[in-house]
DNA sequence: AATCTAATTAGATATTTGTCTAAATTATAG
DNA sequence: CTATAATTTAGACAAATATCTAATTAGATT
């Protein structure tokens, strides 16, 4: 269960970022890089993470590497958030 | 903004453990202790980090020190998951 | 085939994190 | 007011993390 990985990919703001970046649309590795002040090594690092996260995937295309949103597993720790608040609001 | 450490917070299996247990009602730090095999000094450690984040609050009571969880950070969590996840369910 | 481009991998490194033991704090109970 | 109990703080340290530069891979274009 890749929970755990899922929950450290998100405590990191750059790759919080990337994840509002991608909710507009797939975005290729080097246009995500171009929003940040970090090499592209450490942007690869990064989606690297967030994709063992399974909070992304990747399509390649021509030579590049276009990632999108994978919106599952947000579904998951929704659920896992939603269940240690409490009753309160049962409609999720 | 303790918006990250609050992620930060979360991305620790122990830590996120307490919070489960927290979600019956308060327990001490003792308590909480008994339940993982760690010292008190590191149960204390992952404690300050959570009360930190705001994610708990304590009580002082005799010599003990109770543990609560607070929920209204964790809907702060929800709320943000929630629009990554974007508008196929609304009703959050 | 040679070269250019996009991206990743490898290796190094400084910082952060999680853990421990030992010492300090704070309140209760004799 | 001293001894005990619950917890935290301090200091040390190994492991994990985020970052960089340099090298490599994989395609595309000429």
């Amino acid at each position: 269960m890749a929970f755990a990985e899922t929950f450290k990919a998100l405590a990191d703001p750059a790759r919080r970022e990337i994840l509002t970046l991608l909710k507009v649309g797939r975005m290729s590795a080097g246009e995500i890089g171009s929003h940040f002040d970090m090499t592209g090594a450490t942007i690869s690092y990064h989606l690297k993470i967030l994709k063992n996260a399974e909070l992304i995937y990747e399509e390649k295309e021509k030579n590049f590497i276009y990632y999108s949103l994978n919106t599952s597993v947000v579904e998951d720790m929704l659920l896992w958030l939603s269940d240690l608040r409490g009753d309160q609001d049962e409609k999720n």
